[in-house]
DNA sequence: TTTAGCACTCTGATTAGTAGAGTGCTAATC
DNA sequence: GATTAGCACTCTACTAATCAGAGTGCTAAA
């Protein structure tokens, strides 16, 4: 990367900071109209036209002002941007909105997304947290009807996955006994990750009691174990994206795009460090070319992680998104951490 | 409504049905091209033009062809469209489209939004069932720390709620011994709806327990009580509006209503009987003034209803969604009643 | 009652013209 | 050598004008 001089860094700063602020190509003149800077016009058009042949800014066309390319916002977050802590007035609201739920883990999340795509007006993804480490706390079997019951699992994480599950014959006293001694013995304190449907089959097989009566309910505990590693994506505030001029006709591929499943995970897990900016086409989508993706990981327990992300148009406003989504990931993972404690 | 003559019904059908599959006004050549009738343009000129003094059909601009007011949809969707059953390949879509799902109440209703969403390209809204009826079947504490515990109740619809809770005291065998006996002799088999925080303090203040041990517990009995009854409306599948000429801009406007709770939640409950065809401004929001609206009831258990519901254009093909509709709501219905049979 | 013929209307696409914003270059100035 | 004023040039976004085409309503004949 090649080193600016102070100008340099000062006039792609300011054309990046204006032009994020309007969405219109910056000129020379608007420039120095908008940022009281004391040299003229014709100096900062000499300088922006460096920056052009850098590649740290682009031109719509010939007489149009210039705007940031994606070099540029790339050196203007990793470089320029003052790093400013959160504000307080965010603070204060990222606080208030998810009082309600601190007590909660999944209510937490989901305030927390729901809050962060509101502060930002962009779209927000939050995941689960999930990881090697995630424990089998309990498993619950709660009859429902004669033949059938709602299975529930509680993970170390305080996620809790449920499924309706039938037997042929009757759900006895005893068959719900044998159950609970085989959940005791074999399940609870074990990752959940180590429940495979082979090792399953194995248990049920070992165990004094009816294979063909046992087995629909060992499935049960391996289709909810295995199901505690899916990370629980969730998408919100995605028509915030809808009204930005940024995106044109675009905005419609793009929100089909985030409403898949698998290409939105591989965005999300794609991400490296605690907090990853990734700027248009460093996304390997095509779809989200002219967008920046901020992944947040929050830890719980120090051993799993879960995510809060924003999504939205290049033009985004990084120096004041970035804080916020650091912040609340921070906050979320200490409070799902706390609720869990002994 | 006034009577019309036969033709001016088969008119009225073509020109409807035309413009739904083209989604262009309809010309009195065109529709003779597209249809085959026997008559001549001047013809069904003439008949057009009654039909448009009649307010069934209008005109964006002198010359262009017509397209089906509101009222010529009511009179479509009431009189003239052929109520055929949902034809043989949908059934099988559907029907395989859900079989995974078919013992899970939650997944069931899950996967027939994703399905319905996808079958007619419109947005769908699935609420699960609620009702006076709904009672509480079993609550379970499952502890997680020392000083919290997972509260799950689980209704007779087989609805689960859960919640984290947190004691300042230690949640003791004592302490735990007598909230299940609290929940055995005022809970179990009884509505949720019965449940209010000032039921709860008498309540807990009644029994032969510390008060203010056992009060936590109880408002979280109360809380995921009253939480049973909001309906966990849900919406799928608002990214096929935009992509609809019929909308242009105004997709962005209606997306940002249907994201909204409360106003869906008015537009889903304030139908009337087991399927209810709104059509554009019957739907009391100005946001929905071009669009459709089918909300279907689901019964489980013959008491508790929940609903499945489209939202479309106006322009949207009845003739195959609302039969799609039914037999989709109804096999819910039926499946999760079946899924809590004893 | 139906139909052929025709004048009329309105849209949507295309073209031409224009004002304005912004640039890059040159030459003068600090 | 760096900065700046001046200027010719370029490109867009907008407006107005034109025109073909589709469709109508009306009249008069069948």
């Amino acid at each position: 990367m090649p080193e600016l001089s102070e100008r340099k860094k000062q006039i792609l700063a300011n054309v990046i900071d204006l032009y994020i602020k309007t969405g219109e190509p910056v000129g020379s003149k608007g420039l120095i109209a908008a940022t009281g800077m004391t040299c003229s016009s014709a100096t900062v058009r000499n300088e922006m036209n460096e920056l052009d042949s850098l590649g740290f800014l682009e031109q719509p066309h010939t007489s149009a002002g210039r705007i940031p390319s994606q070099k540029g916002y790339r050196y203007y977050v990793d470089n320029l941007m003052q790093d400013k802590s959160v504000d307080d007035l965010t603070k204060r609201l990222i606080d208030a909105g998810i009082s309600s739920a601190v007590g909660d883990p999944e209510k937490l999340i989901t305030r927390s997304r729901e809050l962060l795509a509101d502060l930002t007006k962009c779209a927000c993804v939050s995941t689960a947290p999930v990881g090697d480490a995630t424990l089998i706390r309990k498993i619950e079997l709660v009859p429902v009807g004669a033949h059938t019951a709602m299975m529930v699992l509680l993970t170390s994480n305080g996620i809790l996955k449920s499924r309706l599950c039938r037997l042929d014959s009757e759900m006895s006293v005893d068959v719900l006994e044998k159950f609970y001694n085989i959940v005791q013995n074999f399940f609870i304190g074990r990752p959940a990750g180590e429940i495979s449907p082979a090792s399953i089959q194995t248990i049920a097989a070992s165990v004094d009691c009816d294979y063909f009566t046992i087995l629909p309910l060992m499935a049960a505990v391996s289709e909810l174990a295995g199901s505690t590693n899916d990370s629980r994506l969730i998408l919100g505030g995605s028509s915030n994206l809808l009204s930005l001029k940024d995106y044109g006709d675009r905005a419609i591929s793009l929100l089909e795009f985030l409403n898949k499943k698998e290409p939105l995970n591989d965005v999300i897990n794609s991400s490296n460090g605690l907090l990853d900016v990734r700027i248009g086409t460093e996304n390997r989508y095509k779809q989200l070319e002219d967008s920046s993706v901020i992944v947040s990981k929050y830890s719980v327990n120090g051993d799993n992680t879960g995510t809060i992300s924003i999504i939205g148009p290049t033009r985004m406003d990084y120096e004041t998104i970035i804080p916020s989504v650091r912040y609340l990931s921070d906050l979320v993972g200490k409070l799902i951490t706390q609720a869990l404690e002994e």
